[in-house]
RNA sequence: GGGCGGUUAGCUCAGCGGGAGAGCACCUGCCUUACAAGCAGGGGGUCACUGGUUCGAAUCCAGUAUCGCCCA
């Protein structure tokens, strides 16, 4: 084979990702008889970039749809985009004022034309990313939540959702954003610690003495007050309760009043209400009758509701000179250090405002109690399981969600205004007329949904939803999705409540939860940290196959990925690693001349006992890699490759094979030997393919191989017909023996190259047919020049000692040998062996264990403590020899 | 305040009722014609703490400490 003694990533990985979008492997192929796994992407912002959290679960989701397409399955992994309302309209708007331009100078229809144009320049770069990653998702089927179809959708589920009544507009507090300038959903606020103060103000009462002192951390909200609440069993106000006192600033006189939300031990005990900026005064003003009085704008400046010294000043403003005033006319009483949450906007970091306003709302409730249920029913299954208690927490104390946002970019909710006399049209498509009025002119409402909603029926409107589709019917329900647990309420709640609605059967069967990727720290990686990990420059230094492998030895359930660089490290050394034995296999194969077919294995009577052992373990291996996939463990599923490919192929077998392979070795033996080296690197490649793509394809390509792609080639069934325990069995007792052969040469210092001789001593039948069976093996693998059998041990001479079950061995080394550092070493031996046989002795002395303990865990024990005892005693035997 | 998760080798983590594991790092010796991105060998742990259950606990239960996340 002409190839390098490095694997070059970077060199082939176009190669083959080309060449199976050429093949069409991707495709899904709805009319075959084959099972369907199906598969909806996360959809990535059309803003994004790819980051380590992408790279994670679309590199998990890739191995499932890899290998399960070769499993014959007719995979859909549907990929697509998200239009990402308030981010999009951001980056527009930021461009927009680069060039001096604005958002409102442009006016809507031009400015929406103007982010299609953006989009169609630089959106969806992220899903090239993800061909650079690898993915084998089916590109024809490439969906952006803002296409017709699925827009259609969205306008269908609306109007849907408000004939059912689970719609409904409705003034409100809602979570405004003074700087996005538009409503967000509780979700989108991100509460964070901050240090603020709490101010005690002093309300005097109307017709003057004394007054009520309330406590606040928001003073400019005062102007918009219209009472004061206490609670009604508190005994200090009772008396107050009905009172009108004056508000400071403003000369307006406003009532005391009772309701049981005030808290009677925070503050003074007595609240001001702002109907208008606060929701729980909001409720309580609906309660006792106090009115809303809104003193801000959009922007958060206050607005002419406000005495004029304070018009339209920004709220902080505002702030600072509410403050001044109520120092100067003596009403501040006291301000304190505070530590309190302040919410802000998740996208822009503004301080979010609770404001008052006129807004579309889902009716949640009867749809999370499905939701709800259908967990609960399994039929959703969570991994790892215990999300299922913070999803059933949340959907259990959730509020009606507000869905309508102040945006221009989005789906513009499919609702017509009558401008002759208000009346509203939910409908699919605008009316000639009002239905009320008779009116022609309907104007529709200016606000479009939050991007969560569309995302909501992602799994059906990708299918062809509102139509009923064959795909819908072939697809849906997806079989598994995989996410963070970042948007299990953003989306994937929502997912499962529109699919039960829309649907009446859950969106997903089982739902994959990652971890989140970290710096090897352990530290959240961010923008303002400086520890972002760009996981292009990861494939640019590593490779795909590396980064994708290690996200998928470490993506152990439930927890997060430290992503230490010298893990890649690692790892790109693993596929190097493989490399190498391919290439030495190759090398192989090219000496014969002739290339056997990777289906003909030698029959089994020409096999060795090397042969049936590698033979045997891959049988395991495949059945460990189904078991793993098939319960998301690829964590193990991982590591079940790389130890079997580092430590029992290469390692072992590759080194077992050799002597067969050298020149003068009987060419049939030969022969058998490169059949079964090139049966295992092809069936583990195929096993591999869906971690290391690249890698993999590279390789079969090279190995005689049928078909035009690994991808496409069967995935290895785990067959018990392969398993050979004798072979196992025995194996193990060459490798011990071969181990102790160089465990003496290491720990006495002996010249790796010395070729050396081995004595034994048989004390079973078993032991004298391994050793003698496979002396070639062991004197290639422990460097030997001799293996003979000893009749008496103890009369060679100078000599290390070692022994393995069922034998004595001794490494004679007259001249060689330092009798005190051998010594030494047999104590260290003897030393370790006794510690663990203690253990067993002490279970084996308990009447208990004897009597209450599983037989079976009694007769391991039992059979350890033998084998451990004999060793002693051997090595003993031999240690006292010694100091004579 | 409520909930969830973690605490195991120097580091990052598996294991979750029956002989304490992996990768990396470390030490020793080797360029042995697949691979020095390698080979061989080795050292290293009161499994956070305290009780309990059990013949047996890193593993189950209760509590404590501590770190982290989510929700109010």
């Amino acid at each position: 084979m002409e190839s390098a003694k490095a694997f070059e990533p970077g060199k082939i990985e176009p190669r083959w990702y080309d060449h199976w979008q050429r093949l069409g492997v991707f495709c899904a192929r709805p009319a075959s008889q084959r099972p369907p796994h199906s598969m909806v992407i996360p959809p990535p912002n059309i803003t994004g970039r790819l980051h380590m959290g992408h790279a994670l679960n679309n590199t998990l989701q890739d191995i499932l749809a890899r290998w399960r397409r070769m499993k014959g399955d007719d995979v859909l992994w549907l990929p697509g985009t998200d239009h990402a309302g308030i981010a999009t309209q951001m980056v527009v708007d930021r461009q927009l004022q680069s060039e001096g331009q604005s958002r409102e100078a442009l006016g809507r229809e031009a400015f929406v034309r103007r982010v299609w144009e953006w989009k169609e320049q630089y959106g969806g770069a992220i899903l090239g990313q993800l061909k650079r990653l690898g993915c084998s998702c089916d590109w024809t089927r490439e969906r952006f939540t803002m296409d017709p179809g699925l827009s259609r959708a969205v306008r269908e589920a609306f109007v849907r959702l408000h004939e059912a009544g689970l719609i409904y507009r409705d003034e409100f507090i809602v979570n405004w954003c003074p700087r996005c300038r538009t409503a967000v959903s509780d979700l989108e606020v991100i509460p964070q610690e901050t240090q603020g103060h709490l101010y005690t103000v002093r309300y005097p009462f109307a017709g003057g003495g004394g007054g009520i002192e309330v406590a606040t951390t928001r003073p400019e909200t005062m102007l918009g007050d219209t009472g004061v609440a206490v609670h009604p069993e508190d005994e200090r106000y009772r008396g107050l309760i009905g009172r009108m006192v004056v508000l400071p600033l403003v000369g307006r006189e406003i009532p005391i009043v009772a309701d049981e939300f005030v808290e009677k031990e925070f503050g003074t005990g007595a609240v001001k209400v702002t109907p208008a900026h606060d929701a729980n005064d909001f409720e309580a003003g609906r309660r006792t009758g106090l009115p809303p009085l809104v003193v801000m704008d959009d922007r958060g400046r206050m607005n002419d509701n406000v005495p004029d010294r304070y018009r339209s000043l920004d709220r902080f403003e505002a702030r600072s000179r509410v403050i001044e005033d109520l120092k100067e006319c003596g009403q501040l009483v006291a301000i304190a250090d505070h530590l309190h949450n302040v919410g802000r906007c998740q996208r822009c970091h503004t301080v979010i405002e609770p404001y008052l306003s006129t807004q579309w709302f889902v009716r949640v409730k009867p749809l999370a109690a499905e939701a709800v249920r259908a967990v609960a029913e399994e039929r959703v299954r969570f991994t790892p399981p215990h999300w299922v208690n913070s999803y059933n927490e949340w959907m259990g104390k959730i509020h009606d969600w507000c869905i309508s946002r102040q945006l221009w970019w989005g789906h513009q909710i499919p609702a017509w205004h009558c401008e002759a006399c208000a009346e509203i049209h939910v409908a699919r498509e605008a009316p000639a007329a009002c239905r009320r009025c008779g009116g022609l002119v309907l104007r529709q409402d200016p606000d479009v949904l939050d991007t969560w909603f569309s995302s909501a029926l992602w799994p059906f409107s990708t299918l062809g939803w509102p139509e009923r589709s064959a795909d819908l019917a072939r697809y849906y329900p997806t079989t598994v999705l995989v996410t963070g647990f970042d948007i299990l309420f953003f989306w994937v709640s929502r997912m499962i409540m529109m699919g039960l609605h829309f649907m009446q059967d859950v969106p997903f069967r089982s739902v994959y939860i990652t971890g989140l990727v970290r710096d090897a720290e352990g530290q959240k990686m961010s923008k303002t940290r400086g520890n972002v990990i760009d996981p292009l420059d990861l494939i640019d230094r590593y490779g795909a196959d590396a980064l994708r492998f290690t996200l998928a030895a470490m993506a152990t359930p439930g927890s997060d990925l430290p992503l230490a660089e010298e893990r890649m490290v690692g790892y790109r050394a693993f596929a190097n690693k493989i490399w190498n034995a391919a290439r030495f296999v190759l090398l192989n194969l090219a000496e014969e001349g002739r290339a056997p077919s990777p289906a003909s294995l030698p029959p089994r009577a020409r096999l060795s006992v090397a042969d049936r052992w590698i033979l045997s373990r891959l049988t395991r291996l495949a059945t460990t890699v189904e078991d793993r996939l098939r319960e998301f463990r690829f964590d193990e599923m991982a590591n079940a490759l790389y130890q079997f490919l580092w430590h029992e192929y290469c390692d072992w077998y590759l080194e077992m094979a050799k002597p067969h392979l050298q020149p003068g070795a009987p060419p049939a033996e030969a022969a058998v030997a490169r059949a079964v080296l090139l049966h295992v690197l092809d069936a583990v490649l195929r096993l591999l393919h869906p971690v290391m793509p690249f890698l993999t394809e590279d390789l079969w390509q090279r190995i005689p191989h049928r078909g035009e792609t690994i991808a496409l080639a069967p995935y290895p069934a785990p067959d018990s017909s392969g398993l050979d325990d004798a072979a196992e069995r025995e194996i193990e007792r060459v490798m011990e023996v071969v181990s102790r052969v160089r465990n003496i040469r290491a720990e006495l210092n002996i010249d790796p190259g010395r070729r050396l001789p081995l004595r034994y001593q048989v004390r079973d039948g078993d032991a004298r047919q391994v050793i003698a069976g496979n002396a070639g093996t062991i004197v290639a693998l422990a460097r030997l020049d001799s293996v003979e059998e000893a009749s008496d041990l103890s009369a060679l001479g100078p000599a290390a000692r070692a022994v393995a079950p069922g034998l004595d061995l001794a490494v004679p080394l007259a001249g060689v040998l330092d009798l005190q550092s051998e010594q030494r070493r047999l104590l260290r031996e003897i030393d370790k062996l006794s510690k663990e046989k203690e253990v067993h002795f002490r279970k084996l002395s308990n009447s208990e264990f004897l009597d209450k303990a599983r037989p079976e865990v009694v007769e391991k024990s039992r059979r350890i403590h033998l084998e451990l005892q004999e060793r002693i005693v051997r090595l003993t035997a031999t240690a006292e020899s010694l100091r004579l």
